[in-house]
RNA sequence: GACCCUGUCGUCUAGCCUGGUCUAGGACAAGAGCUUUUCAAGCUCUCGACACGGGUUCAAAUCCCGUCAGGGUCACCA
């Protein structure tokens, strides 16, 4: 039974590089119909929170990565002294006193060729002479993250320790002391990194890192998901959107790239785009409630659900984050609209009174008041007017939604109403 | 600095293992146009890469060597 570990330690928030992790280890045990186990590497006792436990728990759930089995570190200090003492007793490690009399374990390092097949990158060969002897126990009594990782590795029957990159240097280390201990060697097998647009790794300067701000933003997980795959794997055949049944069908470690990647926001936001466009709106509505009460532009109870569902609809084709929709629909949410400066001085700097006054008589006039009707009476009177439809079009998208772009004209009309529609035109027809 | 990893369009990648079908394919971005209702949606088109040098071979993006470039690691942090 293959079994594989995420093993993030809660100094911080879950990153975008520990989420690809988490996702290539639970894409690799899904597929392989093997065991996903979590393990919090909590060992710091100054830097790891709980509040940080609680927000990778959270994150990893909301990428769908749900975990078999849940280890922290700081239940198993007894089982590190154990083989702390193990390799003492064999000569294999040494203690070191401090000058104010505590006592560290250290790990003699003899000289040898250490060789790693890495299933990403192949054979890698290190010379340990080149690598001085190991803290195993702090004098603080704290194990080393070196030393804890290999025991729990071990104990925990990990198969294959899939992470990042940088920890290939830390991989002869860990071998030694697999040797030293006389466990057998996992398979190891190296992500490349993700970087940052400007070089280097991906770092809050360059942009949001926690999985978390990427879900404030408004991006689905499903899609965050698709483009951490995409980031040093293909699935083949050109395919870029693909789901998780699909990777899990799909995945082969092998075909994983060596090359770090960079991260892309453009094209997150376009992976994003076509989930939003094909969501389920419903699923959407439940999503944005909570932001739209807290801009107060529904009620907490009582508000037309079917309503708001029906313009997020309207929407959700031309979205790149959720979150969007605020700022894109707000016309519908509020009475006092404000009025994009640039768009007023080139669309309604021209006195359209008479204009604007024949178009809500020809609304009021409507039999029944759809957008198929509305449409069919402007283009009556701009064929009586003899005017390009354009010509009103853009000032009276304008004068309704303060913005040029957005939903087809008719619509908007429709959804927002032949009262609100009136009181917006009238302002600007004296 | 030492050690390790990596080098295909601006970005993500396919191709590389098993040389010829590659005047290198797709996607994002960018640019142009269409959509006589906008675009942030859709459609069409354009721009654009095998890091460099040597070798092996009839033939190299693909194999070998070197150079250069980028990244990572060198903690009683994880």
């Amino acid at each position: 039974m293959i079994r594989v570990r995420f093993a993030p330690s809660p100094t911080g928030n879950l990153h975008i590089g520990g989420g690809r992790t988490a996702l290539f280890n639970w894409l690799f045990s899904q597929s392989q119909k093997g065991k996903f186990i979590l393990r919090i590497e909590d060992t710091d006792r100054e830097r790891s929170k709980k509040e940080f436990v609680d927000e990778i728990l959270f994150s990893l759930k909301w990428l769908g990565f749900n975990w078999d089995e849940l280890y922290y570190q700081s239940e198993r200090f007894d089982r590190y002294h154990e083989y702390a003492d193990k390799l003492l007793q064999a000569g294999l490690a040494y203690i070191e006193k401090s000058p104010e009399g505590k006592e560290a374990v250290i790990f003699k390092v003899t000289a040898q060729k250490i060789k790693i097949n890495d299933l990403i990158r192949g054979q890698i060969e290190f010379d340990s002479s080149l690598i001085k002897d190991q803290v195993l126990i702090k004098s603080d009594g704290t194990p080393t993250y070196n030393f804890a990782c290999v025991v729990d590795d071990a104990e925990m029957n990990i198969t294959h320790i899939i992470r990042g990159d940088d920890h290939i240097s830390n991989t002869p280390k860990q071998v030694l002391f697999y040797e030293a201990l006389g466990f057998p060697l996992p398979n190891f097998a190296h992500l490349p990194l993700i970087m940052g647009m400007e070089g280097g790794r991906l770092s809050k300067r360059t942009g949001a890192t926690a999985i978390s701000d990427y879900r404030k933003m408004g991006y689905l997980p499903e899609a965050l998901v698709n483009y951490l795959l995409l980031l040093s794997w293909a699935p083949g055949g050109n395919r870029e959107i693909i789901n998780k049944d699909e990777a899990i069908e799909l995945f082969d470690i092998k075909n994983v790239n060596k090359t770090a990647a960079t991260f892309d926001l453009k094209k997150l936001d376009w992976v994003n785009n076509q989930y939003l466009k094909n969501a389920n709106p419903q699923k959407l509505l439940e999503e944005l409630s909570p932001l739209l009460i807290e801009k107060k532009y529904i009620a907490e109870k009582g508000s037309d659900r079917e309503y708001i569902l029906e313009l997020i609809k309207l929407f959700q084709a031309r979205l790149s984050r959720l979150n969007d929709f605020l700022d894109w629909a707000d016309f519908f949410f509020i009475e006092e609209i404000k009025i994009d400066p640039l768009a007023q001085e080139k669309f309604l700097s021209k006195d359209l009174s008479r204009e604007f006054k024949l178009f809500i008589a020809e609304l009021e006039g409507l039999s029944s008041f759809s957008a198929v009707n509305i449409e069919k009476s402007f283009r009556d009177l701009v064929e009586k007017l003899n005017i390009e439809a354009k010509v009103l079009i853009h000032p009276l998208r304008v004068a309704l939604t303060g913005k040029t772009i957005g939903p087809g004209l008719f619509e908007l009309i429709y959804y927002l109403g032949l009262e609100r529609t009136k009181r917006r035109l009238l302002k600007w027809a004296k």
